[in-house]
RNA sequence: GCGGAUGGCCGGACGGCCGCGGGGGUGCAAACCCUCGAGGAAAGUCCGGACUCCAUGAAGCAAGGGUGCCGGGUAACGCCCGGCCGGGGAAACCCGAGGGAAAGCGCCACAGAGAAGAGACAGCCCCGUUUCGACGGGGUGAUGGUGAAACGGUGGGGCAAGAGCCCACCGCGGGACUGGCAACAGGACCGGCACGGCAAGCCCCACCCGGAGCAAUGCCGAAUAGGGGCCUCGCGCGGAAAGGUCCGGCCAGUGGUCGCAAGGCCGGUCGGAGACCUCCGCAGGGACGCUUCAGCCCAGAGGCCCGGGUUGGCAGCUAAAGCCCGUCGGCAACGGCGGGACGAGAGGAAUGGCCGUCCAGGGGGCAACCCCGGACAGAAUCCGGCUUACAGGCCAUCCGCGCAU
RNA sequence: CGGGCCGUAGCGCAGCCUGGUUAGCGCGUCCGUCUGGGGGGCGGGAGGUCGUGAGUUCGAAUCUCACCGGCCCGA
């Protein structure tokens, strides 16, 4: 495990990502055919989310991060409030528990996701990431 | 105080730590600082506009769609205000797609004699015949039953039996005149019952409406191509001769100029020609319903369809027919004038996460207190409305009842 | 942003335009019967807030309006 630093990723990288300190491992995935490539590889579920994991095979060593919330989850209000919500905790965890160069896709849940403790959730990234890289490990 | 009606407002507050989007500032940079950051419905997308592009413009007609008592407000509306009429309520007040059925067509099931220009099943009355059971002719439309609806209702007169046949009241139709801008209301008098309902069936009448939408549209860059197919209509006639052009005569001239060269090109004037160029006129044609007019174009003009590439950036992009206060006009909607405050602008899309204190609310407990817990819902070009969702709370006005004075 | 379609029995559909009859058809289901039993055949039956709420009409699955849910298309 190398826990990437701010420093050291932003120097030797392309230099074109002065993000603020959270972000410099985080970008967030914006391209459908990236979602889908993610949906095809790992999957964790957890109590409250499901977490798709991926490693892109290029050179960048940027974590990338996105996020599903779909009508099944709820109105839109619902969706905002769970899709914010996954965003805090990926905040909180991916930075240190996150592989560079691997996308992750947290998938909100009807129900759980907005009503499930904020310590829990935490805890349920921690999980599934320890998990994920166990399998790619074998 | 209780019950009810109407109109309006709020729809958690404060603080801490860590973050996000826009704008600004300092700094070489890293970074730091300042500031702003969801709603009354942001929703549904049901109407009306602004704005942009498309159609050459105008008028009329047709088609299609919409609206529908009257008057006013408004940029406009299917919205709002006031009034009228009808209905509901004891009242405050509420509800109503509320033009035309004597322009025409259509429909009115079942039941019933009969359902739309009336006719006659039972019945009643008169006359004739009679086998005394009834039958035939005529009169009548009160009574019966049916139905959502039956061609006036009640009472009296009248009659062979009856009937607006006659009379009174009510209803209905017409209506001088009066009030009102109007819808409409009142109504002397007349008629003597005729004129059923449905237009959210077709329709008629009046008024309104071109189409598409910010993924509009404009610009920059990249990439691909420098596309393909089909269809419609057309290239006509007459005139002029200033000019080009051509032909002829006369004059000038043996020159000037370009080229290595062959050789080419270059005047003035008069008359003529009219193919071509040009000019003028008339036809004809052309464009998303048709006609007319105007303009434009004419050797081309127009229409339809298919295919290839791109999914980057900038602008549009938020100040607006909006809100608050005062004042004047108006019953009001609203308008005029003066003043003031606020200030989202993303683009796979920010407006958040966690914690604490308080404030509403619910539950438990004698109590201190404990537990639960925050309605509906998230901007995407903007604005005016409508509709729908919404825990709980506040204010004002009005109606009825009870009590006190 | 704009446009269109659908909602009827457990399932798939008709009826709606042009209002009235008993809301009909197929599959399924239930009962009986033929068979030793199954399959299959035959006979009979049950099963419907016509998406919800208003309105028009004497009368609405049908006409009108509003709302709810689902599906599709275009830029």
């Amino acid at each position: 495990m190398t826990p990437p630093e701010a420093g050291a990723t932003g120097s030797n990288a392309e230099a074109a990502l002065p993000l603020p300190a959270v972000s410099v491992c985080l970008e967030v995935i914006a391209k459908r055919a990236d979602f889908l490539r993610a949906a095809q590889a790992r999957r964790q579920a957890m109590p409250g989310f499901l977490v798709q994991a991926r490693r892109r095979g290029d050179d960048s060593p940027t974590i990338r991060v996105g996020f599903t919330c779909s009508k099944k989850v709820g109105n839109s209000v619902t969706r905002n409030r769970a899709r914010r919500r996954l965003r805090e905790v990926a905040r909180a965890i991916l930075p240190k528990g996150g592989k560079p160069g691997w996308d992750y896709v947290l998938v909100g849940r009807p129900d759980a996701t907005v009503s499930r403790p904020y310590a829990d959730l935490l805890n349920d990234l921690s999980q599934a990431l320890s998990r994920i890289h166990a399998e790619k490990a074998r």
